[in-house]
DNA sequence: CTAGGTGCAAATAGTTTGCACGAAC
DNA sequence: GTTCGTGCAAACTATTTGCACCTAG
């Protein structure tokens, strides 16, 4: 797991490469979604950033996920809210498992699933360039100690 | 495979047994998801069902496709696109492969996935209520001969 | 008859965009 | 000094809702 400020370096990186120029909000922004560990949408990081910032706009925000999708810097879900929400790409792919109850988010990640989806597209006549994989569950009632599934 | 008659039929036993009304309006449009082969939005369905009996209004549509999924007599998708897509749903749970240049909509089902997935689930502590599985591909370049995967 | 359903128009919610001004390079 | 980015307000898209009228049971 890196850093905030290697994660909003990174970020900055990305932006300079493709030749954007970094501007206080960008850099604002960057900084809350590299602080984030959970899957906000444009409004909550709008109201993040706000807080430092009292003249960004909304606008801002949602130009600036676009251009940070754009150059795969962050990922953009829309899980069953019907909202986008984001979260920094910075990390291995997963997907999400989400509580019904509670909306916390879980990630997950599964070779064993992946490898069958390549599978079954293969026979289907189709290469995967993407998926999306989402659980919708409930928490069960058990007595304790469980860990992160991972691997 | 049922008939297009048999599966309108279907749709309304399940409105009456629910004791709501069958009205013209929600006869056409099961009608038109009796009919429909593909995952239409509600646009689509107005534009068909409309075409039928012009006084259709398109918040008919979304009532009536509320009403229907309350009675799990449809199921509504939100694919990437952003809008919800509905299919009848009197046939086995499956998943989709979108294809990303055509936009065309392959189903399919694996019993594998599935017990992968529930197993996760557990694994985390959570017992999945539903989940949702897109694969976003493109054609593969083959000489030809494949079929659908059922397993 | 009368509760539930419909059409229409207006309201929402999330997101995008035109424009004039300001800031990064 | 240019060009790109920003704030604001207005536009847009998908969907929902209030209300008066209508119709299935």
């Amino acid at each position: 797991m890196k850093g905030i400020d290697q994660r909003v370096e990174a970020f900055e990186g990305q932006l300079r490469k493709a030749g954007l120029r970094m501007t206080q909000q960008r850099r604002l922004i960057l900084r809350v979604l590299a602080e984030a560990d959970d899957h906000p949408d444009a409004k909550g990081i709008f109201t993040r950033a706000f807080a430092h910032d009292p003249t960004l706009s909304l606008s801002t925000v949602y130009r600036t996920m676009k251009v940070l999708e754009t150059q795969g810097a962050i990922e953009r879900h829309a899980f069953e809210d019907g909202v986008s929400r984001y979260e920094h790409a910075d990390q291995a792919h997963h997907d999400h498992l989400i509580d019904i109850e509670s909306g916390t988010v879980v990630e997950f990640s599964s070779p064993e699933i992946e490898a069958l989806q390549a599978k079954i597209a293969a026979e289907l006549g189709y290469e995967i360039v993407r998926h999306r994989l989402e659980l919708y569950g409930r928490r069960l009632p058990t007595a304790g100690k469980r860990r992160k599934a991972q691997g």
